[in-house]
Formats: structure tokens, sequence, C-alpha cells
DNA sequence: GTATCGGGGC
């Protein structure tokens, strides 16, 4: 049976009277519509979302009636995907699937619920999924939650999480995933580990995804538990990828340089996988973190011309990070005026960041300027040189720094997990003192704690003034 | 229809 069948018996098998309706005009009456959705899906399988939508567009325009339930799930899909298309199109995509009584298929509500939370529209995303009459259905609720995850709310992931479980909905290993990586985000181990045997409880037999460990050793990463995160490793047979890769860089980031550079040989060894673009973020990490300008120098070529990989943004601040540490900011300065695609801020902010380390006003002042060309939003950029300037004795200059500034401070968010409570804390968004006290934060929560047990988790916000 | 791997800085 070909896919496109299979998944409109799918669709249908679930749908109303709409649904049976609209398959029926798609498998007897026709033809046509099952030709240029298979076109459709050919662009999206190719990476040209692009081209699908204006595919979409001018079936549409010629004959409408040639539109059925697949067509608009693809255009969805479409739309998500082509990060370069303004996202009003989407929106009338989901205009269309209200017009055409099609907002009673699940599919399509996931798929919308995906849609905006890829333009970051996490609001509609919310309202497309209360609007779905049926919720009794895990992968919609994946799709709210990874929305959620993905535009930096785990506190929502995580909480409405606790909200499906509560409905007695089955776990797979897609929502555990998605659940794992929210706890990563929060810190909050002890859910993550208790999500993860829930969800692997049911599954024993079939032997385990190993995406799903894949999350569960990144959650230990994340949360700097590098002997739990081995033994995950250690316990994984057939690995992937991304199994090396979260380990090395979670050596990377608990400073264990060597570690991570020994785990990355081995990798190299391993002709099952091989490394790609983020391997090195985490290799080059390492040896930014430990230290070593010449070896990370050599993976850096090594990546280029052994694994063909071509190096993005993050590896390009990875070595300018690198250069930085070890005081070499004119290397550093010339390798990000030799970049081969136009530097970017935060690229530029690791310079600055590595004038203020060394003292470099002259430089500070010039790389100051080229960050200003390209965003003037961050604060830190007029910290970073006041710093600058008050570690050469430039106490005017200082205060003339610190005078523009102007907006405040972005107000800084941390998470704790103590047993299943989860508090998050805001603070207050100074521009001088914003730091959070985690040491007394923590005495106040146990206090907090002995008020809450009658709850599962209970999220809190409350203005830091220490 | 849904899924994991990214720095540094005040």
């Amino acid at each position: 049976m070909p896919s496109i069948l299979r998944h409109l018996s799918s669709v249908t098998s679930s749908g109303g009277l709409i649904n049976k309706v609209d398959s029926f005009r798609q498998l007897h009456h026709n033809t046509n519509s099952l030709k240029s959705n298979h076109t459709l899906k050919h662009y999206l399988e190719s990476g040209e979302p692009i081209k699908a939508l204006l595919n979409f567009k001018q079936r549409f325009r010629e004959s409408p009636s040639f539109v059925d339930s697949f067509s608009v799930l693809f255009a969805i899909k479409a739309s998500s995907l082509a990060h370069k298309a303004p996202s009003f199109i989407g929106k009338q995509i989901h205009a269309l699937v209200r017009k055409l009584g099609f907002h009673s298929v699940i599919q399509i509500q996931t798929s919308l619920v995906g849609f905006y939370s890829s333009v970051g529209d996490i609001s509609s995303a919310r309202q497309v999924f209360d609007e779905t009459p049926e919720k009794q259905n895990v992968v919609l609720w994946t799709a709210m939650i990874a929305g959620y995850a993905e535009n930096e709310k785990a506190v929502e992931a995580v909480e409405m999480f606790r909200r499906m479980e509560e409905e007695r909905i089955e776990l797979d290993e897609v929502i555990a995933t998605v659940a794992l990586s929210a706890c990563a985000d929060l810190g909050a181990v002890q859910m993550g580990e208790g999500i993860y045997s829930r969800c692997i409880k049911r599954k024993r037999r079939l032997g385990m995804d190993l995406t799903l460990r894949n999350s569960l050793l990144n959650m230990y990463v994340k949360a700097g538990d590098v002997e739990k995160a081995r033994r995950v490793f250690d316990e994984t047979l057939r690995k992937d990828v991304a199994t090396y890769t979260s380990m090395i860089v979670g050596y990377a980031l608990n400073g264990q340089a060597q570690e991570s550079l020994e785990l990355f040989k081995k990798m190299s060894q391993d002709s099952s996988v091989s490394p790609n673009d983020v391997t090195f973020i985490g290799v080059l990490m390492a040896c930014s973190h430990g230290g070593l300008v010449e070896e990370g120098e050599r993976q850096f070529r090594s990546m280029v011309e052994d694994y063909n990989l071509k190096p993005r943004d993050a590896h390009f601040g990875c070595m300018v990070d690198l250069l930085c540490r070890s005081g070499r900011l004119k290397d550093a300065h010339e390798f990000v005026n030799q970049m081969p695609v136009k530097p970017n801020a935060v690229i530029w902010r690791t310079l600055l960041g590595g004038c203020s380390l060394h003292g470099d006003v002259e430089l500070g002042e010039e790389v100051q300027r080229r960050i200003f060309e390209l965003d003037r939003g961050h604060v830190g950029d007029y910290v970073a040189l006041s710093n600058i300037y008050a570690a050469k004795g430039m106490w005017d200059e200082k205060l003339r720094m610190r005078d523009r500034v102007k907006k405040r401070r972005e107000p800084g968010k941390s998470w704790i997990e103590m047993g299943n409570i989860i508090a998050e804390f805001v603070s207050g968004g100074s521009d001088d003192d914003g730091k959070l006290m985690v040491g007394e934060i923590s005495e106040v929560l146990k206090c907090l704690v002995a008020c809450m047990t009658s709850y599962d988790y209970v999220v809190d916000n409350f203005n830091s003034s220490y």
C-alpha cells in the first residue's frame, strides 16, 4: 500500500463525517488530487517547503475542490518548515482549515499546533489545542508540550505534562522524550527519572527507544551529573551520533576536556557512527575549556577537511572563545575578520568578552562599535566595556558608558526541584545586581515545602530581593 | 500529526 493511502486510512479512521466525504472525494472522484498531493509530499521530503506552498496555492486557485485534508496537512507542514515564509501564510491555511471544516481532524489540529509553535506564537498554538474537541490523544499533547519546551517555557511544558498524566493518557516514547527535555531545562532530574521509568515499564519487551535514552542522557548532562550520564552511555549498547555527542558535550561542559576528547577519539574508531557538526561543537568546547589551543585549531581544520562539515556560527564562536581565553586577542580578531560568513553579534560579543578578560580597551571599543551596528539591545555590551574602563582606572569613561544603559536588564529565571515540587524564581531585572542567591532561596523554599505538601507540583513566582 | 545533541558575559 502506498504510504499516502496508509496515511489516508489513519486520517479517516479517527475523523468524522467530513473526512469520510473528503476521503471519498479524494479516492474515487479525484485522482488528480492524489497525484498532486504526491507532488506536495515530494517537495516536503526534498526540503523545498516554499515550492510545496506555491504548488498548494496554485492548485487551490485553479481548482479548490481538488484540495483535500491531505493537501492541507502537507501545506501546514510546509509552513512550519519554511522559515523564510511569512507566518501569515500559515494563518491563511488555518483559516482555510476552518472554512473546509477540517478542524475536527486531529492530525490537522496537531500540525497547526506545531506550526504556531515553530513561529513562536505559542498562545495561538494553545488556542488550537484548546479548541480541539477530542483531546484524548497523546500526539496532540506531545505537539503542545513540545511547543512550550521549544519556546523556552519549560515550566508550562512540565505543568501540562502533569495534566496529561492526570487525564490518564498513556505515555509513549515520544512524549517522554519531550518531557525529559523540559526536565533537562529545569534541572528537574527526579521528575525526569520518574517519567523515564514510567515509560519503559510499558515497553520493556519491545526494547528501549534510542532517542528516549539519549534524552535521558542529555538530562543528566544538563544537570551536571556526568557519572549518571556516563552510566546511561555505557548501558546503551547501540549508540548513535546523539549518544556520543551528548556525552562529549557533557564532559566539555563540566570541565573534563581530556575525557571529552578521548571519547571523541573512541567515536572516530566506531565505524557505525560518524560525527556531525554538533559533535564538533562539543569537541571545540572541550578544547576551549581545557585551554588546548593547538588541539582546537587542529580539530577545526579536521572538521572541514576530513569530515567535510561546514562550520556554523557556533563553531566560529568556539574558535573565537578558544583564542580569547588563551590571550590571543589579535588572532581572535583576525579570525573573525576572515570568517567566510558575516560574523553575527554573538561572535563579536565573545570577542568583547575576551577584551574584557584581558583588559584591551582599544580593541574593546572597536568591537563594541561592530556589535552596535548589528544589535544595540544588550545591556551586557555596555557593562563589558564599562568594566574594561574600570579595570584600567578610566573612571570618567566608565561612568559615561554606564549612563548610556537605558534598558533594564531582562529578568532572569531559575528553578529548584525539591521532592516533587518545582519552584520558579524570577529575579528583579535591575541592571546592577540581579543575581540569585540559590542557597538563601532554598532556605525560604524549605519553609514553603512544609506548607504545600498537599500539591504534587507547585509552580511559584516571587521576586527575589536578595 | 508528535521527538534528543550549542558558548560566554554583567
